[in-house]
RNA sequence: GGAGAGGUGGCCGAGUGGUCGAAGGCGCAGCAUUGGAAAUGCUGUGUACUCUCACGGGUACCGAGGGUUCGAAUCCCUCCCUCUCCGCCA
């Protein structure tokens, strides 16, 4: 959510914003005329109010008063009906505008104009005609979609053997990493209700990504970013207490609607996949530094697997409307024969923690809204790119050392 | 699923129509006391919105929403949530 008191003193910034991200939807002059309408109806209830209130202390010893403040209940439910109709009006276009942009948001209109900052690793070579993780994973029984189909739907799979040890391996190695580093593990529920994706803004903006039960005010969640940053919701953390780093291993479900074409093929766009989050509510001051600190930790996990990447600035068409900064962290896959998104590392400002109202206080009794960081730390999507990288002519697949005290094996062949 | 109890400030807890934004306690902060601390004493200590250059006002909030009333934490209705016991169960 943008502050409303940056549209009132400086809108001209937000019309720029909006311009910018392309979002058209949204009419600022009609929306700030309808704020200004709103503080003078507001003037006038309280005004009203103020009156009322008056005036019953008064009832008691003058009857006048009570026939006066009789007089007034009608007026004021009817302003106060129309408050709370414009106040709603308001909230609701509020909620579709997006979040600034750092100045650092190179221009561009999608992920082909995304800035490459470095990369890391030598791509593999081979002797050979690398496959992919799907054909890989038919070969060695492994990746079975066929059956995920059968039983669920079309992108849904099932990891079989070694394949689900090494995904296994590779998730729990992840989590005794990021604890080392000083996150809190958390295991999560799987289901949200639509306030907790208000609030973390995936509603409204990506409503036709989320699975909804039905009959229920839940939905399953998109990604434990959702349940992890509203765990702090309508609370107001001490600031010696931050930097709160947490990170949980859960599924994610998405609904993938309007995804088509050879970027599904295998397992890489997905209705549900595993996800371990890195999830950090800082001063705002930090944001920066912990958006960083983030990437540094994406790419120590990819450096121990040894998987070639390439780090990328998102630019603003690629960016979600939630976002202030974004990180992209695309490793190579040599049976795609390019690099594919494994990591995104958003820092999201004050945008959800202004939704969900996690504040900070200080010893002073200074308050403010903290800063929310939301960065993957490995998918099943890192998964397939190890058995690109490390797939071998015969068609088996060597396991990353750091993941072989969790596998058990070195080595996947068929 | 059945039966019961309950939701009040950071926490505990009083409060059944006005004097209640809410006693009391704990916690926290400041001051005093001390070599320093503990203990003690005094003082202060909710949130949001809004008006005002400011000092300082106003409004709202006692799980949520509605109703009754001149006036609701308190009465009525609906919903949500939590806890206890029984049953079932990964």
């Amino acid at each position: 959510m943008i502050d409303i008191k940056i549209l009132r003193n400086n809108p001209e910034k937000i019309k720029l914003n909006c311009k910018k991200r392309s979002v058209t939807n949204i009419d600022i002059d009609k929306l700030l005329g309808m704020d200004s309408d709103y503080l003078e109806l507001l003037n006038n209830v309280e005004n009203i109010r103020a009156k009322r209130n008056r005036l019953s202390k008064e009832c008691k010893t003058n009857p006048e008063a009570r026939e006066i403040v009789k007089g007034l209940k009608q007026e004021l439910s009817d302003k106060e009906a129309l408050l709370n109709e414009l106040k709603a009006k308001i909230n609701q276009q509020m909620a579709w505008l997006p979040n600034l942009l750092s100045p650092d948001v190179p221009d561009g209109n999608d992920d082909g104009d995304n800035e490459e900052l470095k990369s890391w690793g030598d791509k593999p070579q081979f002797d050979f005609e690398p496959l992919d993780h799907q054909e890989l994973g038919e070969k060695l029984d492994i990746i079975d979609t066929k059956r995920g189909g059968k039983v669920a739907q079309s992108g849904f799979y099932f990891w079989k053997g070694k394949g689900a040890q090494l995904a296994s391996a590779l998730f729990f190695w992840t989590q005794q990493e990021l604890v080392k580093k000083g996150f809190t593990l958390f295991s999560t529920p799987c289901a949200a209700k639509e306030k907790t994706l208000y609030g973390t803004g995936y509603l409204p903006f990506f409503a036709d990504q989320t699975y909804q039960l039905e009959n229920e005010d839940l939905a399953l969640i998109g990604t434990s970013e959702q349940v992890l940053v509203a765990y702090h919701g309508d609370e107001i953390l001490a600031s010696e207490s931050l930097p709160l780093c947490y990170t949980a291993n859960t599924p994610c479900f998405r609904t993938e609607a309007g995804s088509y074409g050879k970027e599904t093929r295998g397992i890489f766009r997905v209705h549900q996949f595993q996800k371990v989050e890195q999830i950090v509510f800082c001063l705002p001051e930090d944001s920066e530094t912990y958006h960083e600190l983030c990437l540094q930790n994406e790419e120590y996990l990819l450096q121990q697997l040894n998987l070639p990447y390439r780090v990328v600035n998102v630019c603003i068409g690629d960016l979600g409307a939630p976002g202030y900064k974004k990180y992209d962290v695309d490793a190579f896959f040599p049976g795609f024969g390019n690099y594919r998104e494994v990591c995104s590392n958003t820092n999201l400002n004050d945008f959800q923690a202004r939704r969900l109202s996690v504040r900070y206080q200080d010893n002073n009794g200074t308050k403010g809204i903290v800063h929310t960081i939301s960065a993957t730390a490995v998918t099943d999507r890192v998964v397939c790119a190890i058995m690109e990288n490390f797939q071998q002519a015969d068609g088996s697949i060597i396991v990353p050392n750091v993941l072989r005290p969790y596998t058990g094996f070195d080595q996947i062949k068929s």
